[in-house]
DNA sequence: TCAAGTTTTTCCAAATAATGAAACATAGTT
DNA sequence: AACTATGTTTCATTATTTGGAAAAACTTGA
């Protein structure tokens, strides 16, 4: 389903277009986008040209397909670095990877979802596909329950709205309910657990990232597979999770105040 | 310096603001934008609104600035997935990276400049910024010149006349002549060097990603410092970083032949 | 080689959206 | 309260976008 924001004029559109390529996450060619588009021929025809202007998108010839233009890494990049959040993060993840030697995933929840934006692999990486830029369930993973789980009244609400509760496998939680219960638990301990919610035979140990003044900005896990760790030895972890969600905390949330550069 | 390309119509002055803003780097108040750019109050603010509810630009509240949205980095991740290179090249330098235990870089050319489009640390990092969707100089680095040495001559040209020839370090090339002349070798050895020529300490070994045809489609490199390295030492990689360009060469070209699916 | 079929690109008058100067609003300061 | 700097809205004018239809360009098959 496509982006049903109304307005916004030729902009709109432009970036609707753009999201279909995305969606439909291989070259396309035109008649194909065609189909499923709303824009009449004419309009969808000169909206793609101008993406390709603009290196939004490219496009290859002897295939006559469009995707996604190397600008938009570009871009990404530069979006992450204004992160206020992840280039903060990074030499305490660092740190935190190389000392308990397991996946450490950094998260931020952004439209509901569990958007990934850096991640670690140990030495010797389990196979499991997440990556920066990667967008995940926040009510099945370990990350989302524990920035949910401190999100305030109004946030959680609005984020739970967007839940699917899709059953990923047999432990996941499927209502809204079973959730908030497990919500309350986790404030009280401080930390969540993925148990096999999302993947078969990954589970996660996961807390949440707190400014100062208690506001959820993030989420940080370590990830490992049953292969390997029980939830229990996992859990023996919980020390220096917290320490260095509580590291990031206090850096990213200084790093907006001391110097106003207007 | 903002995009000069005429034309695109409102798309493109939108794209154009976005740009602004990734350039300024961080995070922008209304006032400082209007200053730097070229469109009429108005005109930005409208043009700010209609990038803000497309959430390709997030808004501060409190500190009344804009900066780039996360928007960005998922369709980044859409980008990257699509093309034909980086995802393809995922577990050759999962292997490259583990078997020589330095840090691997893949890249692509783009408008002239190196794009780095992943890239793999070993155990022990030495302290290097680079990242995906980090963009860097083509005339001074070790995937840069790899990719030009085997480039046709009207790509090279092209490539060439957007060189900036900045002295980043003692070592850098300073003149088309001279990175001509080097590209000559390179094509004859197989491989690039970076001899500290864009950052003091950093050297490299590197070759180009061919298709089955002899098309450049990107670059792959074994980076390290001197304190752990000398360029001979390096050079003792190179069978395994040929081989795994030449792998990867042939897994990325023949991935779009197999299967039209229009 | 030619014609039928398919897909992509261009045209242009009508419809719509963008423009920007100036007025208005709000917060902060003297 | 008056002043100042910054951010937001208005509205008549102007410029861009629109999309049906037709023309190109490419593909295919006999």
């Amino acid at each position: 389903m496509t982006n049903e924001k109304r307005g916004d004029g030729t902009v709109g559109k432009a970036l609707d277009v753009l999201s279909e390529v995305a969606e439909i996450g291989s070259p396309v060619r035109f008649s194909s986008l065609l189909k499923t588009s709303k824009y009449p021929k004419a309009t969808l025809y000169r909206l793609l040209q101008t993406l390709l202007n603009q290196d939004m998108l490219s496009y290859n010839e002897e295939e006559q397909t469009y995707k996604l233009g190397l600008k938009l890494v570009r871009m990404a990049h530069s979006a992450w670095l204004q992160s206020s959040l992840a280039p903060v993060a990074v030499p305490f993840i660092d740190d935190l990877s190389a000392k308990v030697g397991e996946t450490v995933h950094l998260a931020e929840l952004d439209n509901g979802q569990v958007l990934y934006v850096d991640k670690r692999n140990p030495a010797s990486p389990i196979e499991m596909y997440s990556q920066a830029g990667k967008v995940g369930p926040a009510y099945c993973t370990g990350v989302g329950k524990a920035m949910m789980a401190f999100s305030d009244e109004s946030e959680l609400n609005k984020v739970i709205s967007k839940q699917a509760f899709h059953k990923y496998t047999q432990h996941t939680i499927t209502s809204a309910k079973a959730l908030k219960k497990e919500l309350v638990s986790i404030k009280k301990e401080g930390i969540a657990f993925d148990r096999q919610e999302h993947e078969e035979k990954i589970i996660c140990i996961s807390s949440p990232i707190l400014t100062s003044n208690g506001k959820v900005i993030g989420g940080l896990s370590i990830t490992s597979s049953i292969d390997i760790h029980s939830l229990k030895s996992l859990e023996k972890f919980k020390p220096e999770l917290l320490e260095t969600s509580e590291l990031i905390g206090r850096e990213a949330g200084a790093w907006s105040f001391p110097e106003k550069k207007y």
